[in-house]
Order: structure tokens, then C-alpha cells, then sequence
DNA sequence: GCGAGATATCTCGATGTCAAGACAGATAGA
DNA sequence: TCTATCTGTCTTGACATCGAGATATCTCGC
């Protein structure tokens, strides 16, 4: 595929080529009337998340949890002792719907890491803790996971790193300002 | 809010903050053993393509398509005249199972919006092409994509968003290479 | 107190995906 | 040519998710 060769080659193309950079030179082939920069960014971002859900599901697997269960878990133990939520809070946490939380709690409970209980303080309430079983679980779990994270962040210098996480809140701070995160 | 311009002098959280800071927080509180820097880039990452996911939803929706059916249709329209792929191809091109892939093309046939017919040079093989209508519906719905993607970008200058897809190509490159895409 | 509306959780049906395997056809060595 | 193996696509069954709606309870103004 001959590259388009495009004009801002001052920085780019220094290193290695993705698969990104092939996709953005098909389409400038043939939709070479767009501008279609953004999805350097953004094409990339989706791409590396896939990949990271990929790699979690591996590291995941060797503890015996599912991704959806190491999300709800570690919502849990990062609440502190007494390791309590609320369904609504979690479903909050984790951006998913209250159907499918109800579902995830069922499961979690049956797998004997977390005890649902009525909320003493409002009777339409549950509470949702971790059982010393689902604690240690995911504990092992996310050392495991930042082990493996740090290894996959190897190829960038620390001060990269930084540029890179504070050029991604600039994104992200608008999406997290306005969502209400109702569901 | 404090616009993004952030001058990191003193390190980190110069600007407004997002959830990803609040996470890490949470973590250093209970974890303090742990360093869970890698989070601030790669649970970023995640996020940001989750809310990206649901704009796309968005935009799509007004031409009537699924992120499903336009990845198909960009795929093939990638392809550049005449538009053809072989379900092969297009599992790996879109990352997904064979079963997935059959699926899909049952129903972007069904939509009128591609067209089956067995490849000439392989009798186990089909070819899937584009129709008129489903080339206009796709080209449509990428340019307005990417309407809506510069604008998410707005907030980056130009060289922070070349910075910004470098940082992630040098992420991605180790996956784009070993990546066989068997499934 | 009372009633309207908000809130918390659960139920249910539909859907898209994956994983494993079935099957026909292609390919290459003996 | 025969046979074993590989390849490309489709089928099937299980499953997590969503979205809409049901139910119970709380809250607040009157």
C-alpha cells in the first residue's frame, strides 16, 4: 500500500508503525478528502483498551475471576473497612445497570465472596460486603494486575508516562464532569 | 472549572481532576504498600474508550447504524474498490469470533446493506461486498464521526494530540506485532 | 398525617458475543 | 491417486449485558 505520505512528517513516523497508522493511510487512499487525524488518537485509544481487556481477562483467570467480578470486588475493598456498598453505588462504580448488578451479586454471592444483607437504615436497601474469602481474592488479584500493568507501561520513561496520563485527563474530565452516572 | 491548561509545576494534580485521581487516591489510602501508578495511564485508557464507546453509539444512531454494522462497513469500505472481503478478513480486521462475524453479515444482509455470494475462486469461500446503499450510509456516518471526534479533541492542541498518539502507538506496537488475530 | 414524586432494587425478555465443534473443500506428501 | 491435515465458514448453546418496567420504601411540601 503505497503511504500517502502525508505532510506532517516532521514528527511522525519516527519509530515503529501500528496498525493505526495502516488504517489512517487506507482511508487518506481513498477518502483523501477528510482530515482524518483524530482518529490517530482516538482510534488508538479504543484499540489499546481492547488489548487490555484481553491481557486483564488473562491475569484475572489465573486467580479464578472474571473481569465483571474483579470490577465489583475491587469496588468494594477500596471503599475500606467495613468493605460495604450499596447495589446503587457499586452499579455507580462500575457503570454498568442496576439488572446487571443485581445479576453480578447473585453470582458473587453464590461464589461465596460477597454476603448481601438488608440495609438496617432503609428497608428498600441492600448492603454489600466482602467476605474475608473475596478480600484475599482480590487482593492477590490486583498485585498480580499492577505486576503485570507496569510491564506492559516498560516501553515509556516515567516523565512519558506522566505527559501521557495528564494529556488523557484533559480528555477525560469533561466525561466525567457530566455524567450523572444514572442507570 | 479551571481550563486544562495545566502546569504540572509541582508535579501532578495542577489542574481539575478526574475520576481516575479519585481512584488512585482511594487505592493509596487502602493499599499504601502498593504503587498503583499504572492506573493513572491504563485504567485512563479504559475509561476514556468506554465514554468514547457511547458517543460513537450516539453518532451512529442518527444514521441509523449499530457500532457493530459500521465497523463492518468501514472495513469494507477500507478496502477500496470494489469493496469486497472475505468473512475471514473481516474477523480480523474487527477483532471478533467466526460466529460473531457470520452473524453480523446475516444481518447487514438482511439491511440491504451488504451483499453475499460464494467466491469464484474457492468453493468454502464467500465473498461480502458493499451495496450502494450501504457504501452512501457508511461514508455519511464516518464523516460525521469525525465531526464529533475533533470535537472531543478540542481540547488538545495539535502537538499535544501528536504527542498524544505517539505516546500510545509506542503502547500498542508490542500488541499490533504479536497479534495474529486467529480466532 | 397525606399524597406526589423520587429512590432502591429486582424481574424479565431480547440481544450480541464467545467458544467449541461440525462440515465442506483445498492442499501436499507418499 | 489416496489420505491426512489444514482452512474457511457456519451452527449451536451458554452467558453477560441492557432496557423497560414492577414493587416497595422514603422524602418533602402541604
Amino acid at each position: 500500500m503505497t503511504l500517502h505520505h502525508a505532510d506532517h512528517d516532521s514528527g511522525r513516523s519516527a519509530g515503529a508503525k501500528d496498525e493505526v497508522d495502516l488504517l489512517v493511510a487506507a482511508w487518506n487512499q481513498e477518502r483523501p478528502d477528510l482530515d482524518v487525524e483524530p482518529l490517530q488518537v482516538l482510534s488508538r485509544v479504543s484499540r489499546l483498551a481492547r488489548h487490555l481487556d484481553r491481557a486483564r481477562r488473562a491475569a484475572f483467570a489465573e486467580h479464578d475471576l472474571e473481569t465483571w467480578e474483579f470490577d465489583v470486588l475491587t469496588a468494594l475493598r477500596r471503599a475500606g473497612e467495613p468493605y460495604q456498598m450499596s447495589p446503587g453505588a457499586l452499579l455507580r462504580a462500575t457503570l454498568v445497570t442496576s439488572g446487571t448488578m443485581t445479576n453480578r451479586i447473585d453470582r458473587l454471592a453464590a461464589a461465596g465472596l460477597v454476603r448481601r444483607r438488608p440495609d438496617p437504615e432503609d428497608r428498600r436497601g441492600v448492603l454489600v460486603s466482602l467476605t474475608d474469602a473475596g478480600r484475599t481474592r482480590v487482593d492477590n488479584a490486583f498485585a498480580d494486575l499492577l505486576r503485570r500493568e507496569r510491564e506492559l507501561l516498560a516501553s515509556l520513561q516515567e516523565r512519558e508516562q506522566q505527559a501521557l496520563s495528564d494529556l488523557l485527563r484533559t480528555l477525560l474530565v469533561p466525561f466525567d464532569a457530566t455524567d450523572t452516572g444514572a442507570h
